[in-house]
DNA sequence: TAAAAATACTCCATAGGTATTTTAT
DNA sequence: ATAAAATACCTATGGAGTATTTTTA
C-alpha cells in the first residue's frame, strides 16, 4: 500500500479517468494503470469498473477513498505541525526539578512563561537531584532545575540562583530561651533538638558540607528524620525542633511571624541552583525560549529569595 | 513520505533503537538509518536525538508518531472493510426507478430486504425510464427498475412484474352516467374528459401503443396535462376526468371505494417492469443478493398488483 | 571492549517512461 | 475516427543488503 499509488488512486477516483489523473499528477497513463491494478491485486478487489470508455468506482473504491483522504489529511497535518514547532514558540516541555526547585521555583517560572506563550504546555516532574539529572541525561526531561552542579560531562548547565541556607526555629523556641537572640556558636547548635532530612537530600548534603569538620551529624541531638521539605517545616512549626532549609522556602513563614532564623556566624553557606539540559539535544524554539527566560528572570521572579 | 519509512520510524519510536527496529521489521540497521534520515530530510527536522548510544525521540517525532498511528489505523480499516464488502451482504446500494417502481415498488422491496440484511443501506433515485437507464448505464446507479425493456446493449435485465393497465374514473362519474357500467367502446372513450400524462411518460407511451391506430390522442377530449402519477390520480379523484394508470397504483383507491375502473374490452394491455443492471459491472454480494431477492419476491411482495 | 548508529558500497526490484494494441463511442 | 485503458518492454532511481568505521558507555 504505497502512498504514490494511493495518490494516483485518489486522483482517478476524483476525475473518473486514468489519463486525466495522469496529467494532473504528471505521470503517464500506463503508470496510473499499473498503480491501480497493483492496488487491486493487493486488496484483491476491483476498484474501478471499466465500462467502455467510462471509469466508474466500485464501492470498494468508495471505502478506500474515504480512508485515503484521512491518510492524506493526517500526513499534511504532520507537515504543518512540525513547521509550527520548528518556527514558533509552541509545544510540550517536560521539565523537572529537585524538591525545592520543583515545588517552589518552577511553578512560578512556568506561570510567568505561559502568560507570554500560551501555546507552550508543561509537564513537571519532582525527584531528587540525582533522579532529575539522570532523566535529563537520558532524554526523558528536556531540562531540569537542581540544587547542585551536574557532574555528567554531557550536561550543559547554568547557575541561575544562589540562595542562603538558614537555621530555622519555631517562634516560641526563641521565647523559651528568653533573651538568647544573640549570635549562636556551633557548640550551641549541638545542644539543640534537630529535625534532619534523609540521606540523599541535597539540603542535608549542603548542611553536612557547611559543618565540615567543625561538627559531625552524629554529635547533633536529632529528634526526627523526615524526608520532605514541607514535613520538616511543619515539624519545626509544631515545635519538634530546629532544622536547616533554604531561605527561599523559609521566608514566607518568617514574614508571617511563624518561624525565626538563628544567627550562626560560623555557619554561613549558600546553595546554588542550576538549570541544566543535555548538550547534544536538538532544542526547539520553545525550549530555548524557556531556558533564556529562566536565565534572565529567575532572580526577579523569585524576589523573596534574598 | 513513504509508508515503509513511516513504519520503520514508528518501530524506532516505540523501541527507541534503530537496530531493534530493524530486527522486528526484518530489515538491516543501515536500512533503518537511511529511512529515518530520509524522513528527517523530507520534514527538515530532527526526529531522534542520538545521545551516545541512546536514541531519544524529539517532539517532532511525537507529532509524527501520533499522525502515523492514525495513518496505519486508517489503512488497516480499509482492508477489513473491503473484506467485509467482498464476503458479506453489506454496503450501500444506489438504486433507482421510474415513477411507479420508485414510488410504489422499490420502497417495499427495500423494506423487506433490509429486514433480512440490516447492514445494507439504500439510496433511491426517482426519474423517468430514460434517465434511470442512463444512470445505470453510466454506473451512477447499480441497478434500476423501469417500465420498459432497456435497449442499451450493455444492460442486462430481467422481467420481474407484469401489471395491467386500467382506465380509472371518479366514483361519481359512474353515477353520473347512471347505469353505464357495462363494457365501453373506444368511441365511448373519445367522448370522455381525459387527464393525460406528459410526453416522455412511460404510462402515456404504453397507452398510445395500446390505442395504436384505433384512436389518436388528438381525438381525445383532453381536459388536463399533468406530469406526475400522484397528481393525475388526485385530478381523477377530484373529478376533473378519467385517465389511465397501472392497476398496481390504482388498486388501493379502488379498494377504498374512491375510484372505479372502466371496462374497455377493446383496450386490454399490460406494462412490464424490468430490473436492470450493467452487464460489465462487478456486482458485490449485496447487489447480487438484492437482485435475486427482487427476482424471487416481487410478485409476492406486490401482491395487490394482480 | 561492546553496543549502537553512521558511512560506503553494491545490487536489483520496481516506479515510471515510450510505443503499441485493444476496445468502445 | 477517436478517446481511453491495457499491454509490452525498457530504463534508472532508490530500497535493501554487506562490510566497515565511528562513537560512547
Amino acid at each position: 500500500m504505497d502512498i504514490r499509488k494511493l495518490e494516483a488512486f485518489c486522483k482517478v477516483y476524483e476525475l473518473r479517468s486514468f489519463s486525466k489523473a495522469g496529467k494532473e499528477l504528471f505521470l503517464s497513463q500506463p503508470t496510473i494503470s499499473s498503480h491501480i491494478s497493483c492496488l487491486e491485486d493487493e486488496l484483491d478487489v476491483l476498484l474501478f469498473d471499466r465500462l467502455g470508455r467510462r471509469t466508474v468506482p466500485t464501492q470498494a473504491a468508495d471505502i478506500l477513498y474515504s480512508s485515503a483522504s484521512k491518510v492524506f489529511e493526517s500526513l499534511e497535518r504532520v507537515q504543518t505541525e512540525i513547521l509550527l514547532l520548528r518556527d514558533k514558540i509552541i509545544g510540550d516541555l517536560n521539565v523537572g526539578g529537585s524538591t525545592i526547585p520543583a515545588n517552589h521555583m518552577l511553578p512560578r517560572l512556568m506561570a510567568a512563561f505561559t502568560a507570554k506563550h500560551p501555546d507552550v504546555r508543561f509537564s513537571l516532574s519532582v525527584g531528587d537531584s540525582d533522579q532529575i539529572l539522570n532523566k535529563v541525561y537520558s532524554g526523558e526531561l528536556i531540562l531540569g532545575l537542581v540544587g547542585r552542579k551536574p557532574d555528567q560531562p554531557g550536561l550543559a548547565s547554568s547557575l541561575i540562583l544562589q540562595d542562603d541556607m538558614v537555621v530555622v526555629a519555631p517562634v516560641k523556641f526563641n521565647t523559651h530561651l528568653n533573651g538568647m537572640k544573640g549570635p549562636w556558636t556551633i557548640d550551641d547548635l549541638a545542644r539543640l533538638p534537630w529535625i534532619m532530612r534523609e540521606k540523599g537530600s541535597g539540603t542535608r548534603k549542603a548542611f553536612e558540607e557547611a559543618l565540615q569538620d567543625k561538627l559531625s551529624l552524629q554529635e547533633l541531638n536529632v529528634r526526627a528524620w523526615v524526608d520532605s521539605t514541607t514535613a520538616v517545616l511543619e515539624c519545626v512549626l509544631a515545635g519538634v525542633g530546629v532544622s536547616t532549609t533554604s531561605r527561599f522556602v523559609a521566608q514566607p513563614y518568617i514574614d508571617r511571624g511563624q518561624l525565626v532564623t538563628l544567627d550562626v556566624p560560623e555557619l554561613v553557606w549558600k546553595r546554588e541552583f542550576y538549570l541544566t539540559y543535555h548538550a547534544d539535544r536538538d532544542l526547539f524554539p520553545a525550549v530555548r525560549a524557556f531556558l533564556s527566560f529562566c536565565e534572565q528572570n529567575t532572580p526577579g521572579l523569585l524576589a523573596n529569595a534574598t
